[in-house]
DNA sequence: ATAGGGCTAGTA
DNA sequence: TACTAGCCCTAT
């Protein structure tokens, strides 16, 4: 694959929605070769597919699918694997068996399925093969989710939890600190570049006597033009964990982070890609929908399916056309976890629906790394906001709040002040079953 | 996203 | 009946 055409895919992955892009033309003048020199492409690209999954409300195998991808990546470019990463495949795991869950008796329904095969062969696989994945955590998922097939009781504790705000939580973070450890994408990192050479070229016409006085100057600019190859930034960014949307190291969760020196170096490359900026990049890379702009992000993505699949067409399983239609047809939200908290009825509607993937989808299937992989179907769509009734006349239960809900809200106003948001994203474990406006009413009864 | 008014259920 | 905690609706 020419470098040119990995720059410019790798470019609009990271740019979804841009209106001045022909797709199809472009699509057509690239040609991907093999996968060795796509590393950088390949990670946005399953970034993009995440962060399409969360935008949709989607939470199922295929986002611990591309988790396990992501790992592989990363460890390509030797890059560790980081805490949000580890807990979002943890409680992304729980999370798609929990959907099984909706039965009152474990016996019914699908949850015997799930354990088989999300903890017994998938996770099974992933064991075996060491991965950073396995963790404390997720052992301790798989022990409670196995106890729970013998003991109701533990079964339907877990059956009325609610992870799904933070498995959630878990892959924003995750997304967050991988498209910052990406930095600029390689096109605006050349384009600045060469942006800066043409300044510097201008002041030695400008000037040519402070030229002669200090002929490195223009070296230095052309030098990194030719001699940076566009994975140098990454991959001395790769190495470091815990860096934020704002370009400043942060210890994350306790994980590794960079000698000094490396966060100089680190710090200064970015003062250097920043300077001039052609563009506010972090906004970019999750950008916000423009209603008039529905047709062009549709074709977008289209394009944006074209190029996975010619990239790794083993990592586009559930986007085949069938699916993909799926997909683009059904984002409608459902309203969530009906069916798991309220009486067990469930609509027949929905079970035949249920029968149907299931009928369609063989069970097993090959996945990126070639190894054969039972594949559960995604029931329903959720909402992302899992406590959001949608058009529901009833009444949520009323709660009390726990004084350890209390002491998180108190805690989190004295840092947050009344960022209600902010509050409960902080503590998503504890917070986790309540609303923004709970929080808000909640704090209105404490102060009164 | 947040603030504020109002509703509901529980209780004294 | 009055009060309260929690929940819901709507305007900004």
């Amino acid at each position: 694959m020419e470098v040119i055409d990995q720059w410019v895919a790798e470019f609009f992955i990271r740019r979804q929605h841009n209106t001045r892009v022909s797709p199809i033309n472009l699509l057509s003048a690239l040609k991907f070769g093999d996968s060795s020199d796509c590393l950088k492409l390949k990670i946005s690209s399953v970034l993009r597919d995440i962060s399409n999954s969360l935008n949709r409300g989607m939470l199922d195998e295929g986002t611990l699918d591309l988790l396990e991808i992501l790992e592989k990546l990363l460890l390509q470019q030797r890059s560790l694997i980081m805490e949000s990463h580890k807990s979002a495949y943890c409680w992304t795991a729980a999370e798609c068996t929990l959907r099984f869950m909706w039965p009152l008796s474990a016996s019914d329904g699908l949850f015997t399925d799930a354990l088989e095969k999300i903890w017994t062969k998938r996770i099974g696989i992933l064991k075996e093969s060491g991965s950073d994945l396995v963790t404390h955590d997720l052992l301790k998922w798989e022990t409670d989710l196995k106890k729970a097939l013998e003991d109701p009781e533990l079964y339907q504790r877990i059956r009325e939890t609610n992870i799904r705000y933070t498995a959630i939580s878990f892959l924003t973070q995750l997304l967050k600190e991988q498209w910052a450890l990406l930095g600029n994408s390689s096109l605006e990192s050349v384009a600045q570049r060469r942006f800066l050479k043409r300044k510097a070229d201008n002041n030695v016409e400008g000037d040519c006597v402070d030229n002669r006085s200090d002929p490195n100057a223009v070296d230095e600019s052309t030098r990194r033009l030719e001699n940076d190859t566009i994975d140098n930034v990454n991959e001395r960014r790769g190495t470091g964990e815990g860096e934020d949307g704002n370009g400043n190291n942060r210890d994350i969760e306790g994980a590794g982070c960079l000698e000094n020196d490396e966060i100089d170096k680190v710090n200064e490359q970015h003062a250097a890609d920043e300077e001039q900026t052609m563009s506010a990049q972090e906004q970019e890379h999750e950008p916000s929908l423009d209603k008039g702009d529905k047709m062009a992000a549709r074709e977008l993505k289209d394009y944006l399916l074209e190029i996975q699949r010619h990239i790794d067409p083993s990592t586009r399983q559930d986007q085949e056309p069938n699916n993909a239609i799926n997909r683009s047809v059904d984002v409608t939200p459902q309203p969530a976890r009906v069916n798991r908290s309220g009486t067990g009825v469930q609509d027949h509607n929905e079970v035949r629906q249920q029968d149907n993937v299931i009928a369609r989808g063989s069970g097993i299937q090959e996945t990126w790394s070639g190894r054969i992989r039972p594949r559960l179907p995604t029931p329903v769509p959720l909402n992302v906001s899992p406590l959001k009734n949608v058009n529901s006349p009833v009444r949520r239960r009323k709660k009390f709040w726990t004084p350890e809900e209390e002491k998180a809200l108190r805690e989190g106003v004295k840092e947050y002040g009344k960022s209600w948001k902010d509050i409960k994203n902080a503590n998503p474990a504890v917070l986790g079953e309540r609303t923004e406006v709970d929080l808000k009413d909640k704090w209105r009864n404490l102060v009164r």
